[in-house]
DNA sequence: ACGGCGGGTGAGAGCGCTCTCACCTTCTTC
DNA sequence: GAAGAAGGTGAGAGCGCTCTCACCCGCCGT
């Protein structure tokens, strides 16, 4: 590859020359080489290598109407998401998996309503193939947006009231938090806990309804002692007060299923500061399997979720999204893709 | 705005007509709008918003050469990057930085060796207009390609052999690392330890030698006790077992200076696991102020760094460098964006 | 031997935009 | 009042690519 320190980079135009063919072949013979002939191709290809040629993108796109890129949209009011390594490792896997595709990955954080707008444009302005959007809140306007927009998208994490009349239902890569949460709270019940607490995260998002419901599920009791649950919001900090508060409700508990490995550090914080002694008095449970948990003062034992592969699961269904809309959408039903829900598992450590 | 559901998005053209006017004097109203009169910019507007335009932008960068993004380029064998907070709020900072100049953030890691050919010609092939790099060991072919490549380029923590004859000093954005760690360590000299061990990060980057350096400053030898160093490799586990090492090797120690908050982290464990009581046996002193700094037990003593603003340093940085390059660049050295280096605060907890 | 067929190839249009340049106002100036 | 300046506007080229279509060639069938 001969380098060109500062040249315009070389076109289309100065391979096919150098090649001895028209800029079609030269075309035809990069983007896959059908219907060229061997010696041509390679004659192409030995072109491409020796000007270090590299296609326009801008042009490309242009005619192709394919911009060979997919937003990553994170809804930022929760600072959450970029503290919590939950999010670090979930962009993780599907930066992997887009790359493997050749396909880029644009990150944007929306930081309040008035950025709704402004990514709203940008969104439907045909910017990008795709995008994958995160654990959404209920009355989160980027839903909406996306399907107005025509725009592919993946969710992570159940988006609310999926299936409730759109057209197309959401497509979304989810744990099986309520499968999870069962698991956490029986394996305390199992501990013979009888005084089982949960911290929920903020309830207008499915994750946390759902863990509530695996909790309630576990107890066996649509409507559980209201004084056992409270509201961590799925930080630290507010795990440090719902342990405060469900010590002051209900002193007696013997045990806390926190709904994230954060809130549960919390509610370590506030059981050590209250002199109970975890597991002895008080035995926790988390959810998530994060560096936190396994860093916990006991180690935390958590519900683990495997992040990276969610972040896999959710590039893989845009990109075979993308590809049936290239390929003509409505080919059968065969291989419409479906929504996927990951395994949750209980890991024990010495919290409980 | 006119929805369009599925019709083809509306171009200039169209917005041209619709106000009265030619493209040209359309494009200039929606690009600033200098040079063409109220009224009529008026009308363009309206146009705009009637029809819900969103300018074409693969059309656009075809054109003026500048396509609107920046790659952040993360250098992934050390997984730390994703797991760390370290990252994700520097990112925070980039990312804030960057959508309000209305520039793409194009996020790229590069897996191994394999990648480096990839990513090489991806950046030179004019997809971006810059590129922001992170925390390289000293070997790290980036820069070079960079460099080569001619791509406008901010690194976060000094490059290595930064400013070894290479044409234009590579450019940014780092704490006072060994500022920070002169802080850290007089700290616990203050505190009447006489025996003070470091944990140390990765030798080939820098901000772990300057961490070094700092450590060996306010020692005030040039030779510190070998047996008081150890590498931790910016790990929680290599704290863990950097920890021990230093245990077996000098048993009397009374101090620990870890050059990140994870490491420091290990090294509580460690210390626990050997029954040393934190601070009373040992003081520790981390090193950047994450979450695990704040988290740990007992809350960690550390040099606080502003993660969040570095990233916003780094975007603003390189956003200058291409305005510059834009009006064209050499119009005196008066502006000449500068290297930065950002202040390390110690921080007081109870770990010391 | 001639029409037809089909795979390989080239000419050229055009994707949506910006930018140059020429033109056409409307003021200014002596 | 004529010449020039100054600012606003439009026509049109062209950015680098893909894709359609027509063409050319060598092969078949009759």
């Amino acid at each position: 590859m001969r380098s060109q320190p500062n040249g315009p980079r070389p076109t289309l135009e100065a391979v096919a020359a150098l090649a001895g063919v028209s800029r079609a072949t030269a075309s035809r013979a990069i983007n896959g080489g059908a219907g060229v002939r061997p010696v041509v191709r390679e004659r192409v290809d030995r072109a491409v290598a020796e000007l270090g040629y590299v296609p326009n993108s801008a042009a490309r796109c242009l005619v192709t109407r394919r911009t060979g890129a997919v937003a990553v949209v994170i809804a930022e009011p929760e600072s959450r998401v970029f503290s919590d390594p939950f999010f670090g490792r979930q962009l993780r896997g599907i930066s992997r998996a887009l790359a493997g595709a050749d396909t880029q990955l644009l990150l944007m954080s929306v930081e309040g309503p008035a950025d709704h707008d402004r990514i709203g444009r940008w969104l439907s302005a045909g910017h990008v193939d795709g995008a994958l959007m995160f654990s959404l809140h209920r009355d989160d306007p980027l839903p909406a947006l996306a399907e107005r927009a025509g725009l592919p998208t993946v969710y992570g994490g159940r988006p609310d009231r999926s299936g409730a009349g759109r057209t197309p239902p959401p497509l979304y890569v989810d744990t099986d938090n309520r499968g999870g949460a069962r698991q956490a709270v029986r394996h305390l019940l199992g501990r013979g806990r009888r005084r089982i607490a949960v911290i929920t995260g903020p309830l207008d998002q499915t994750s946390a309804v759902d863990r509530l419901d695996g909790y309630r599920d576990a107890l066996g009791t649509a409507e559980p002692d209201p004084r056992l649950i409270a509201d961590g919001g799925f930080t630290a900090h507010g795990g440090e007060r719902a342990m405060a508060a469900l010590l002051a409700a209900a002193p007696e508990l013997d045990a806390v299923f926190a709904c994230s490995d954060l809130m549960a550090n919390g509610a370590l914080r506030t059981l050590r500061a209250h002199g109970r002694r975890v597991p002895d008095d008080v035995a926790v449970v988390g959810f998530d399997d994060l560096e936190p948990a396994a860093w916990a003062d006991p180690p935390l034992t958590t519900v683990r979720q495997d992040v990276e592969e969610m972040g896999r699961l959710m590039a893989q269904l845009l990109l075979r999204l993308l590809d049936r809309e290239k390929a003509g959408a409505a080919d059968g039903p065969d291989a419409a893709p479906a929504p996927i829900v990951t395994e949750a598992r209980l890991v024990v450590r010495e919290s409980t």
